[in-house]
DNA sequence: ACAAAATATTACGCATAAGAAATATATGTA
DNA sequence: TACATATATTTCTTATGCGTAATATTTTGT
């Protein structure tokens, strides 16, 4: 009952899990050259290779992030020359989010050093174990919402 | 192969859940009146709880933080009134932390809150599950050292 | 048509975390 | 003892994320 040890929290575990992959992955990038990457970038730059030129709060959505948390990362991916804001012809509330040539040209690095961080990350646990752990996870997260 | 769909990818989904799990104890603290109580106290005061008085580096240590970020989760949970720094008196470079009265008479409701809300965040998610998820994570925290 | 509500985005303030460099103290060794 | 090295903490800068409020449109209801 009584939850007193971190790792007996699944939030702590979790938590933790976050933050060491976070810091593997920017080493990762940084070691593949692709150092302008930063990982909050992953999730915009899955949903931009699949389907360029999303809104602003369509990005948030599939990335899981606030409208507010968007501005900033977006400045920060522009800054960072992977992508370019452009107003919408349909909609001037509306911007839409266009990859650079970098941003599409990275595609192939970025990819490849997730899978290897990740095979790193989880270097011990079965592919068994992998998939079940993301399945538990998709199920958690249906409860976010 | 290609993974290209942030659903597919763990490091999105687990910082998606740290995300999730985040905001639903923020609100779980504050609807407790334990308001003061912020996600990233939790890991800190289960330290403090079982053993009172750390040196600052050993918290850091067992809450899986680097030293800089300490010192600023140490000040605001010293201005929220939950702990106070005291100089140990065998090393003066170090400071020993200790649990204000506040800081310990919490641990009943914040503990009774983070059952809780990991029972709402794990909703439908088995208990064999829930266990097999923190035995995963505990293994990949392994890798992190 | 026009006010009200909804939508898209930004701005600001705060919390949380890391990394690099600075400071102070301790420890080990020549 | 003196000096190099290690340890404990802080400061500063940056990144990341949320919540609230402001702004500018667009859509909806009457």
């Amino acid at each position: 009952m009584g939850l007193i040890n971190p790792t007996d929290c699944p939030y702590y575990l979790i938590s933790r899990t976050t933050l060491f992959g976070t810091s593997a992955l920017k080493r990762g990038f940084a070691e593949a050259d692709v150092g302008q990457v930063r990982p909050a970038y992953i999730g915009v730059l899955m949903s931009l290779w699949r389907e360029d030129g999303l809104k602003m709060i369509e990005l948030g959505r599939r990335a899981g992030l606030e409208p507010s948390t968007m501005t900033g990362l977006l400045d920060r991916m522009e800054r960072d020359g992977l992508l370019y804001r452009s107003a919408d012809p349909d909609d001037r509330r509306a911007l839409r989010v266009y990859l650079t040539e970098e941003g599409v040209r990275i595609q192939g690095t970025v990819l490849k050093v997730l899978d290897q961080i990740i095979a790193e990350i989880f270097n011990g646990i079965s592919e068994e174990d992998l998939d079940h752990l993301k399945g538990i996870l998709r199920r958690v997260l249906e409860n976010s919402r």
